[in-house]
RNA sequence: GCCCGCUUGGCUCAGUGGUAGAGCACUCGCUUCACACGCGAGGGGUCAAUGGUUCGAAUCCAUUAGCGGGCACCA
């Protein structure tokens, strides 16, 4: 205690206490000895098991963290559980790259040996993750970590897949696709995006067949002429005019000189391109649809590596897609077909994941129909509420439109990484779908099987995280107690992919919501607005900010980012690390002061007789207690640091300490110097624990060393347990304990401070110069308020006085002599022999005057206004009223002032 | 194309009907016995524009502009 530095060292706490805590058990649910404590949960958004964490997971880990420990110190069975994703095809993809560095191919290695490799790595990155975890002070209870590839996960992806199956609603078929030629596996319609390209419409001629329509040709329009080689229609509005004679023709298709005719159908825009389109229903999604209404053949001209087929001809069989569209383009030009091409804007599909161009193939898939899912989950949003979405605007309605919207989902992937469908094939054909090998023989009634060489797409496993996690399909402790868990913190680009499905999954399995709120979290982009990505480089790496400015403070700032979307600011980052610093030295000093001080006393006896600071700076702390409170159940993160920030900062160090430290600084021992040191640490340690799920490094650093800080002070849930922040309770705020009159009090003192420091301030007098202070007010509360023994020294104290006077008015007062209003009523005067330009302090006060007669001006004009005493509150009436007296009180005052000086 | 959000001091952001706020930056003065990552005192904004509703608008409505996001099967 002796020597304790002056700069707060973050790292050093950063590396005792997380062990600590976790060997204590105290992230465990099981710490909690209540029973009847209620639960509280959150289940962690796994991140994918390849990727390292960046600032969006900071910020989501401590928006959940900073919620858990609040939960726990209030006393709550809190499990916040933690866990990875297997993410099949960033995994897959990771793990072959490493591969090819060897010169090999995961072909060459074979599936089980491959998926050994797949472990391995596992092991190595996941365990980077969970480090980076425990530095972000995540409050997580690692015995219950999951990962979505472990076996109790595989065995509930097994269940519901099987269970969905029975009910009709999972289904394998034949269905246009999403294909990425590169990852070689087909995507759901949310792995993709559109992107706007600069590409070029070609206007090709179709000669007409038949005998009268001998030498005439339609003209369509396309962005890929390489898919004509497939066409096996064209298509008009059956209302359009111009081809009203063309439907039921026939065309003869250049180059392959297939027959095919021309149909009528209303998805045809007849003001786009010429109004005839050609149609491809292996190769285009809305072409499929067409193709399905009109029974046309699907002629598939290219293949799953985005190469033409056999079916494309001769001339064409084995060329890349684009180096085929060249080709067909020259073509058509020789034949004198090509009629013109236009530049042409476009959006195009691309894989998320590598960016290639989605090639749409009809392909055998396993698909999950969506209706009876989506149902229940409109309808609890629609009539319950739930989950209810922080903030409401606009994820509410992003998340209900695309529930509206939804459509089939493409469940099978072709990789090797991830679960198996459970799904078997006879030698004739027939599928079993079972949840293990065994019920497949069972039921197939031979051994002689073999399993789909699918797996599923990576948020079905997801979707049944919240469940799955504690045990599901077995009715554990874990599911009765956590399930539904209590929030869902989130990135905003996951709700369809996962927030929704979670929803629907949880409702079918668990009839329930699988969490009451969903608070999602905001964006951050780098300083110049945009997103960061590890592509454009232009991340920052949480790891650093935290050596940089400690854990605590990038919590802080990452808290009150919350929802916002923000550019990263590091200053911001900056003045929270000396915001940590501030508590340290509050602490320091609290610590270096602290002989005969413990915590929990100093404030017995009547609060009446209490010192007008202590009972004021009780009163702040149960208001800001309070407030954080409210705050946190609004999940408004920003208002609840800037209370505590404000809290800290303003009222505790600024004017509380201050104004002790006369009597916790006296040389002599005394009791009550012994009880003016322990109202310090007791204030301090109540403060520590309010600010402890922000910043739980420092808090618990400092805590550990107050004097009478141990088991006792714990939570009565926690009773026994070892001493820590941690398991304290969290103020609550208590309303018997705001004092409005101890408020109103001090605010009059640090008025009248502030007056005379801005007058000091005014003239330049130095630290030193010892000032005279005059306080003249009618008002007798506040001269039995000033004039006190106790407040003199302290006003004495902070103004840096040799004398306080207090009078009934400031009548007397030499006319060398500085002056001010007070806010509350009443005059200061500061005696300046000498010191004082006259002109210049009445332009002072002039200034000071014209500021309040605008506003005075303001109020009375609003006064005049019939209509707004008429039709205004009496109450604001009243409101204005007085504030326009009290100015108009103040102006009168400083007029005087002026006078005074001559 | 449709839908949504944002626009507040130099910067990053709070504020959602009744006196414009914070942090940083800036100016002035301070080695005041916890802290210069500090202390004290200041300056700075017609709240994007226009119109409307209202006694009263940064706040509600409409339009416009700029920025950002989501959705969409227009070849």
């Amino acid at each position: 205690m002796m020597d304790i530095p002056k700069t707060y060292d973050p790292k050093q706490a950063e590396q005792r206490h997380y062990a600590r805590w976790e060997e204590l058990g105290a992230f465990a649910p099981e710490t909690n000895r209540d029973e009847g404590a209620p639960a509280y949960s959150i289940v962690i958004p796994p991140p994918n098991v390849t990727g390292s964490l960046h600032m969006g997971h900071a910020l989501q880990h401590t928006l959940m963290d900073v919620l858990s420990r609040h939960k726990r110190m209030c006393g709550h069975r809190v499990l916040w559980l933690p866990g990875l994703d297997h993410a099949g095809i960033s995994t897959q993809k990771v793990v072959s790259d490493q591969l090819k560095k060897e010169g090999l191919s995961r072909h060459d290695l074979g599936r089980e040996k491959f998926i050994e490799r797949v472990w391995q790595w596992r092991h190595e990155s996941g365990g980077q993750i969970t480090k980076q975890m425990r530095r972000e002070g995540a409050s997580v209870d690692w015995s219950r970590e999951r990962f979505t590839m472990d076996e109790g996960l595989s065995r509930a992806v097994r269940e519901v897949f099987v269970r969905l199956y029975e009910q009709g609603m999972i289904y394998r078929g034949d269905r246009i696709v999403n294909w990425c030629p590169t990852d070689q596996t087909v995507l759901s319609d949310l792995e993709v995006s559109k992107t706007p390209q600069a590409g070029k419409l070609y206007y090709l001629r179709y000669p007409l067949k038949n005998g009268n329509n001998q030498g005439r040709y339609v003209t369509v329009a396309t962005t890929r002429p390489e898919t004509m080689l497939g066409d096996t229609a064209v298509a008009v509005n059956p209302s359009d005019e111009r081809y009203l004679d063309l439907v039921g023709a026939t065309i003869e298709l250049p180059l392959a000189g297939r027959l095919i005719p021309v149909v009528a159908d209303e998805y045809v825009d007849p003001a786009f391109g010429t109004g005839a389109v050609k149609i491809t229903p292996a190769h285009d999604p809305n072409d499929y649809e067409m193709g399905v209404r009109h029974e046309l053949p699907q002629v598939v001209v290219i293949d799953v590596h985005a190469r033409m087929t056999e079916a494309a001809g001769a001339e064409f069989n084995g060329l890349d897609r684009y180096k085929a569209r060249e080709r067909v383009v020259e073509k058509f030009e020789e034949l004198g077909l090509l009629e013109k091409v236009v530049d042409y804007e476009f959006s195009i599909s691309k894989c998320d994941r590598c960016k290639t161009v989605i090639e749409p193939l009809i392909s055998t898939q396993w698909f999950c129909r969506m209706d009876e899912l989506r149902r229940p989950a409109l309808r609890f949003l629609a009539e319950r509420k739930e989950p209810r979405f922080f903030p409401e605007i606009p994820y509410e309605k992003v998340y209900t439109e695309w529930l509206e919207n939804l459509r089939d989902w493409t469940l099978s992937r072709q990789l090797w990484w991830g679960h198996q469908i459970p799904a078997w094939y006879t030698r004739d054909g027939q599928v079993i779908v079972a949840r293990s090998l065994e019920e497949a023989r069972a039921v197939a009634g031979t051994d002689d099987l073999t399993q789909d060489p699918d797996v599923l797409d990576t948020w079905f496993s997801s979707a049944l995280w919240p469940f799955s996690t504690l045990g599901w399909p077995d009715e554990t402790d874990d599911l009765k107690t956590f399930y539904p868990t209590s929030v869902l913190v989130t990135a905003r680009d996951i709700i369809f992919l996962w927030v929704s499905r979670m929803v629907m999954t949880g409702l079918k399995f668990m009839d329930e919501t699988p969490f009451q709120d969903v608070f999602v979290t905001g964006t951050i982009f780098d300083k110049h607005g945009q997103r960061m990505s590890k592509m454009k480089g232009n991340g920052v790496d949480p790891l650093e900010v935290f050596d940089k400015y400690g854990v605590d403070a990038t919590r802080l700032t990452l808290a009150s980012i919350g929802s916002t979307d923000t550019r990263w600011n590091e200053n911001q980052v900056e003045s929270y690390r000396n915001f940590a610093n501030k508590i340290w030295n509050a602490a320091r000093f609290s610590l270096l002061n602290s002989e005969g001080a413990t915590v929990g006393h100093g404030f017995e006896g009547e609060r009446a007789a209490w010192a007008l600071h202590d009972r004021w700076i009780v009163s702040r702390l149960n208001q800001a207690a309070q407030s954080v409170n409210r705050s946190l159940a609004e999940y408004d993160f920003y208002a609840a640091v800037q209370t505590l920030y404000h809290f800290f900062w303003d009222d505790f160090c600024d004017w509380y300490i201050e104004l002790s430290k006369a009597d916790v600084t006296a040389t002599e021992p005394s009791p009550e110097r012994d009880a003016a040191r322990s109202r310090l640490v007791t204030v301090l340690e109540q403060a520590l624990r309010l600010l402890h799920p922000f910043m739980p490094y420092i808090t618990e650093e400092l805590w550990q060393r107050l004097p009478g800080a141990g088991q006792h002070l714990l939570h009565e849930a926690y009773r026994g347990a070892e001493a820590t922040i941690m398991l304290t309770s969290y103020p609550e705020g208590s309303a018997a304990l705001i004092d409005e009159r101890a408020e109103w009090e001090m605010r009059a003192i640090i008025d009248l401070v502030s007056r005379v420091r801005n007058i000091r301030s005014g003239i330049n007098l130095k630290p030193s110069e010892a000032v005279r202070v005059i306080v003249g007010t009618a008002d007798d509360n506040l001269r039995e308020l000033f004039g006190s023994a106790k407040s003199m020294a302290q006003i004495a104290r902070l103004t840096r006085a040799s004398e306080i006077s207090v009078r009934e008015s400031l009548d007397g007062v030499p006319r060398a002599a500085a002056r001010a209003v007070l806010e509350q009523g009443g005059e200061v005067a500061v005696p300046l022999e000498g010191l004082i330009d006259f002109a210049q302090e009445r332009e002072r006060l002039g200034r000071e005057r014209d500021k309040l007669q605008r506003e005075a001006a303001k109020l009375e004009a609003q006064l005049a206004n019939p209509q707004f005493a008429e039709r205004a509150p009496a109450e604001k009436v009243k409101e204005v009223r007085d504030r326009l007296n009290d100015i108009a009180q103040r102006a009168a005052a400083l007029q005087q002032m002026m006078e005074a000086l001559g």
